[in-house]
RNA sequence: GCCCACGUAGCUCAGUCGGUAGAGCAUUUGCAUGGUAAGCAAAAGGUCACCAGUUCAAUUCUGGUCGUGGGCUCCA
């Protein structure tokens, strides 16, 4: 039955087809561009092959590369190749589930024998083969029966699990030269599309996520449309490699681990140590400012406490063991708030007092199992800049919106300028009336609006006390990190029974904000590291400048103004080794100062230096009082 | 914790099919007094992560422990 069909497009202009005509040659009459770069088509909102057959009046969108959409329909497809790939090489390979993920795809195998990295280029190679064969996907329906009876005799059991739980009478299953899989689709039309394709890596992962189940074994790989865009990921990978911050922590002498002291547990250097004072100080400064008081309670505490507050019963797994003093149990602490609720208890305090902002540069100690331990950035013991607003529920509001406007400035700061913000809502396991997760909830929504600032929210991923807020920053090669977080609390004041006395002279129940705005100290030095690629800015640089003199002539005025600029607050090198300048120029680039002062006969009688910025590679001649202001000024302006 | 891989000098890495090890950089010491990304030379530096087992002999083989990396689960 013939006739002809409209088929409207994303601006509203028509085209006409013939029904039943397939979405690639529709394409074909709007352009042969998009023709050629669609990869699938959104026809009524709905994503389908190109060989769909549209059969009445449509709307037609094609779906490209270009959009997030593409990209998972691209890399689903590759993870399909991929697997068609070991099958051919591994027969015996079970397959779970292969979806596409934010960068690329993997597939979950059950393999016989383990894979080694080795293996990955073979993999790659068959791969290659396949897209050569330029076989075509085609996609089927079928009876979910006769599916399950089609991949039994494959013996894919992970498949057959699948479908036994799926309630659809009817499966797609796509089929790819001798490959089958199940899968709803869309697909690239041809194994050609895969053009350029690498497997990255190599790693365990439980079926169903769950660690009681078999061990799989999963590859992970990237596919693009080109070499080109390929080789550009690459490189990025390379990047993100050359700023991970357990290289250049090392590198750059700012923090270590020893087997000596124990796993999880950072060493800080001279460097590294002297950043942290610079970030602790400059974050405790913007909390004296903005009317915190400051907090400072011990590392452990009586199991009573937190018997008291609820982690023993909601928070064990993460706890140490305890340390026996004089017949009592004390814990070290994995939070702050219970000894910091001790002091807002431990006078009587008015309405008047309230909101009550205490802040502490706090350390916790948290139990990690080993595989979760990740350089800074996951460690067993950190510092938060971690601070309790005790308010009234009048006051909720405005206190979040305050916190909401600190965090940003802060993060500013950085040059954390494009973040993500997520509103976690009340999970199952939790404790609290309806009422009260509605209050937090709403004071959180509406803080967040009246700032204007854009959301997402997070269903059922708020804390077992209270709704939250994450902050999630974008580092400057574009990598998602979290590091704030702003918590409502009713739980914890009303545990132990925390109260002011209000105009009315009757007690109350003050409502706690739990917030961290750089979050650990640990990770976000980590992640400062890996953003500004090791190269921070001045008022950060452990050393800001390095003065070199030319001979041994100049050695004393380098050392004159190393130390006028110490004696200034700043942190100088004079670099006076018998070494070649050439030699001391290059150790101070690698070491990524920000600023190399060279001093030579010239400079001496001028009272001069020959100043080189990091990054440019020639040099200006300074007075010596203009190469102070320089730095101060770079101090002052935080860069 | 689990799966896989790995652990040789401060760092990056060779090497030993079982007979106790080497390079470059870094360090120290000489010489060279150098003008903006490595001057020359010499020396020193290792219980081959740790503990057992097999063996005439283990850094090498086996097992365990600790640690690291990539993931899973969890999270600041």
């Amino acid at each position: 039955m013939g006739g002809q069909i409209t088929i409207t497009l994303p601006d509203s202009s028509t085209v006409a087809a013939e029904r039943g005509e397939s979405i690639h040659a529709i394409l074909g009459k709007i352009g042969a561009g998009l023709q050629k770069a669609a990869l699938a088509a959104d026809v009524n909102g709905v994503p389908v092959d190109l060989g769909h057959a549209v059969e009445n009046d449509a709307s037609l969108k094609a779906i490209t590369f270009e959009s997030p959409l593409g990209k998972e329909i691209f890399w689903h497809s590759a993870s399909h190749l991929m697997a068609q790939a070991v099958r051919r090489l591994y027969p015996d390979a079970k397959f779970a589930i292969g979806p596409s993920i934010e960068g690329g795809f993997y597939y979950d195998i059950d393999m016989g024998s383990a894979l080694v990295p080795e293996d990955l280029a073979k993999i790659e190679k068959m791969m290659e083969t396949i897209v050569a064969e330029d076989l075509e996907v085609r996609r089927e329906e079928i009876k979910r029966a006769d599916a399950i009876k089609m991949f039994s005799d494959a013996g894919e059991i992970y498949k057959v699990e699948m479908l036994n739980e799926m309630t659809d009478d009817v499966v797609s299953i796509y089929r790819q030269g001798e490959f089958f899989d199940l899968c709803r689709g869309p697909h690239v039309a041809r194994t050609s599309r895969l053009r350029a394709v690498k497997l990255l890596s190599l790693a365990g992962a439980y079926w169903r996520g769950d660690e009681k189940r078999k061990m799989l074994q999963r590859i992970y790989g990237i596919a693009f449309p080109d070499k080109k865009q390929l080789d550009q990921h690459l490189a990025f990978i390379e990047e993100a490699k050359n700023r991970d911050h357990r290289k250049l922590g090392r590198e750059l002498e700012i923090f270590s681990f020893s087997n000596a002291v124990g796993a999880g547990l950072p060493l800080w250097h001279p460097n590294g140590a002297v950043l942290r004072y610079i970030l602790e100080t400059f974050s405790t400064e913007e909390h004296l400012k903005r009317g915190y008081k400051l907090f400072g309670v011990p590392h452990i505490a009586k199991a009573d406490l937190y018997r008291t507050s609820g982690h023993l019963d909601f928070y064990t797994e993460n706890m140490y063991s305890p340390i026996r003093i004089d017949d009592q149990d004390y814990y070290l602490k994995p939070m702050n708030c219970p000894s910091q609720i001790q002091i807002f208890k431990s006078s009587i305090k008015s309405y008047r007092d309230l909101p009550f902002r205490g802040f502490e540069m706090g350390t916790v100690y948290r139990y990690e199992r080993s595989g979760v331990l990740h350089g800074l950035t996951r460690v067993r013991g950190f510092t938060q800049d971690d601070a309790h607003i005790f308010c009234s529920e009048e006051q909720l509001e405005d206190e979040i919106k305050n916190v909401l406007d600190f965090t940003l400035y802060m993060l500013g700061v950085f040059g954390f300028t494009e973040r993500n913000i997520y509103l976690s809502t009340r999970p199952e396991k939790s404790v609290g009336s309806d009422r009260n997760w509605d209050l937090a909830t709403s004071a959180l929504k509406n803080a967040l609006e009246s700032n204007k600032i854009a959301y997402t929210i997070d269903p059922g991923e708020g804390v077992f006390y209270g709704p939250k807020i994450d902050i999630k920053i974008k580092d400057a090669i574009g990598r998602e990190w979290q590091c704030s977080t702003i918590q409502v609390d009713f739980n914890l004041p009303e545990r132990f029974d925390v109260n002011y006395i209000g105009s009315d002279g009757q007690k109350h129940r003050p409502i706690m904000i739990h917030r961290a705005l750089m979050g650990s100290m640990e990770r976000f030095i980590g992640i400062l590291i890996e953003h500004y690629g090791g190269k921070f800015p001045v008022w950060l640089a452990p050393v800001q400048v390095v003065l070199i003199n030319v001979s041994d002539a100049e050695a004393g005025a380098a050392e004159e103004l190393r130390l006028r600029l110490l004696g200034l607050g700043f942190r100088p090198e004079a670099d006076r080794r018998d070494e070649s300048m050439g030699y001391r120029v290059r150790d101070a680039i690698a070491r990524k100062v920000p600023y190399i002062a060279v001093i030579g006969k010239k400079e001496v009688a001028d009272g001069t230096v020959s100043v080189r910025r990091l990054g440019e590679n020639k040099s200006v001649p300074m007075k010596n009082e203009e190469l102070v202001d320089t730095i101060r000024a770079d101090v002052e302006n935080r860069r």
